[in-house]
DNA sequence: CGAAACTGTATACTGTGCATGGACAGTGTA
DNA sequence: TACACTGTCCATGCACAGTATACAGTTTCG
């Protein structure tokens, strides 16, 4: 058996929360299709195990997702995922932020020595992989 | 006479903390070349009024940029920008890091209705860009 | 039916990171 | 030598992330 959990990667030294580190991950996999309607999650105990934190920190995380229209939610029951009617285009400032975000992003890649090559390879692979989606 | 100085936003809702905002903003423009080696910084409570915080907050983003080793910070003299000894290759748990931060990122435009259409725009736009470079 | 083992929820507490304001100290200039 | 600038240091307040504990639903199984 593969376990196939080892995709959240939580890192407790970055400066952004960990359960904002959880929700970006889980929402990373529920966009991509990797986690589909009626799918459910593991229990915050059991994740939160996995990840070495508190159980409540898994379940402020699952709240976050449950609030932007992910999950179902409901006590004593495992959170699943449900089908979730999708957004209108996103604003021109909502755009404009991304294009600043991922700029400031590559930025930070190139101080830490990343070469331009190496990055305009990732930025292309993933641009790829959209379009082809 | 145009005002260059619009070039940093801050968010004050978002989750990432304004100093860090400023960084992160400033250094894209030392990365880019927009601010050379010799040039001098808008004093911290000049850039402060300007974006309507503290200027201890300008001044604890300033000391994290001269800790990266853009900044020459001496008390009393502005803060200029300094010659910066280029980093070796990033490691590859640091580009693995940035592929998922760039794989997270994108899903979240996805999550608020940007098109995959657009999104694959932009991270071509920023490519070439980089490429080009 | 009922107990046990699971699920998520609510609340109070603690530590910490961040923004702030004011006093301080170094630098340049009129 | 004043004075207006520069960045630094320090104490305060506050919001929030993370924790522990007690609670309340649901499912499972004897």
């Amino acid at each position: 058996m593969t376990r196939k959990k080892t995709k959240l990667q939580i890192d407790v030294e970055s400066p952004v929360a960990v359960y904002r580190q959880i929700v970006d991950g889980l929402r990373a996999s529920l966009v991509e299709g990797e986690l589909r309607p009626g799918d459910a999650l593991p229990s915050v105990r059991r994740l939160a195990i996995e990840l070495g934190i508190t159980f409540n920190t898994v379940a402020l995380a699952y709240r976050e997702l449950a609030e932007e229209g992910w999950l179902d939610l409901r006590h004593g029951r495992r959170a699943t995922v449900v089908e979730r009617t999708a957004r209108e285009g996103a604003s021109r400032e909502r755009m404009e932020m991304f294009r600043r975000r991922l700029r400031e992003l590559t930025a930070e890649m190139r101080a830490e020595g990343a070469s331009a090559g190496a990055l305009v390879r990732e930025l292309r692979g993933l641009a790829e992989r959209l379009a082809g989606s």
